[in-house]
DNA sequence: GTCTATATTGTGATAGAC
DNA sequence: GTCTATCACAATATAGAC
């Protein structure tokens, strides 16, 4: 609390004063950082664009983002791993929406565009879950394994940057290759 | 100190005989974890089998062995986050080899092999680099992300469970054709 | 090597002036 | 709303007997 205090520039007793308990400023930094990233991702999955623009947006969307706060997916996970009892009350809170809303919203759109695609015969079958998981780790994984990959790949701070550049063209079309039949 | 002496069986004191500090205490734990996951895969990747062997292989290994240790990708993330600077002597401790000397023997290997492939026409041009983060994100982010994945789709850990099993199948297959020409 | 007992420091939280 | 000063206790670490 006092490092915290001292680099917000104010002193703990503030941050009492306006969080009361130390777990309670710790879930609204989560809640946060959690917002910065979900809707987005809900949004133009729910949406009715093409499946092959979804891919895409995501794409660009998650590593425009995440380029800017790398820092985001550690921690995050971080917090899954110690509270993952918060993460209900988290998804009503950045949704507005309980989990039982959010899932229909998400998965129905997507089964119905890959069911299409299937008869269309563009597409293999795959169940949306496994599409959206497949997706989102592809995204987010790198950034959360960043010190890891850093250190076994021999890169720094720039290399990890231009390696991510490489993945705003490549993931995409490596994506769908995925799921053509 | 005191919950995880009662949970060892033993009292504080003990644990500081051995570790001396907490903070050595947390890296022997992290050491031990990593160790589980990390030299495997190494090996298959420096190995000299087919490329759509050690797919295959990995795939396998990973999910297997994270099915039944399924806290640790959301521990070591964790740990990864709050300690990037360890990675360094964690990496050289678990494989007996510097980073300098574990990058080349994972990459060399599977350079020549995708050059090959793609020589042969069977596959498209990637990164060594790319393709190691590839497959390693589609099977370690489900679990590091599992308490999101389980909520936000609805799932129990029984559901959790066919999920993985479900990727047991599909997932090499899905990453080759994401390769292929 | 393992224990009990204790020293010492760190940390979250509060009281109360302004 | 914001501060200084301080409390209460939890945590790590150590001493020393066995």
């Amino acid at each position: 609390m006092q490092d915290i205090a001292a680099e917000a520039g104010v002193n703990q007793a503030l941050l009492h004063y306006y969080f009361r308990t130390k777990a309670r400023l710790s879930e609204a930094v989560f809640r946060r950082a959690a917002t910065q990233l979900l809707p987005s991702v809900i949004q133009v999955m729910a949406s009715d664009e093409e499946l092959e623009q979804k891919v895409a947006r995501v794409v660009a969307l998650e590593l425009e983002h995440l380029s800017q706060t790398p820092y985001l997916p550690g921690y995050i996970i971080s917090e899954l791993a110690h509270h993952p009892e918060r993460v209900r009350q988290l998804l009503s809170a950045v949704t507005g929406m309980t989990p039982e809303d959010i899932r229909p919203r998400v998965i129905t759109k997507l089964r119905q565009q890959l069911d299409a695609a299937v008869r269309a015969g563009t597409m293999r079958p795959i169940e949306p879950e496994q599409f959206m998981v497949n997706l989102l780790s592809l995204c987010i994984f790198p950034f959360a394994a960043r010190p890891m990959i850093e250190t076994l790949l021999g890169m720094n701070q720039q290399g990890f940057e231009r390696f991510i550049e490489r993945r705003r063209e490549e993931l995409a079309p490596f994506f769908l290759r995925a799921l053509r039949s």
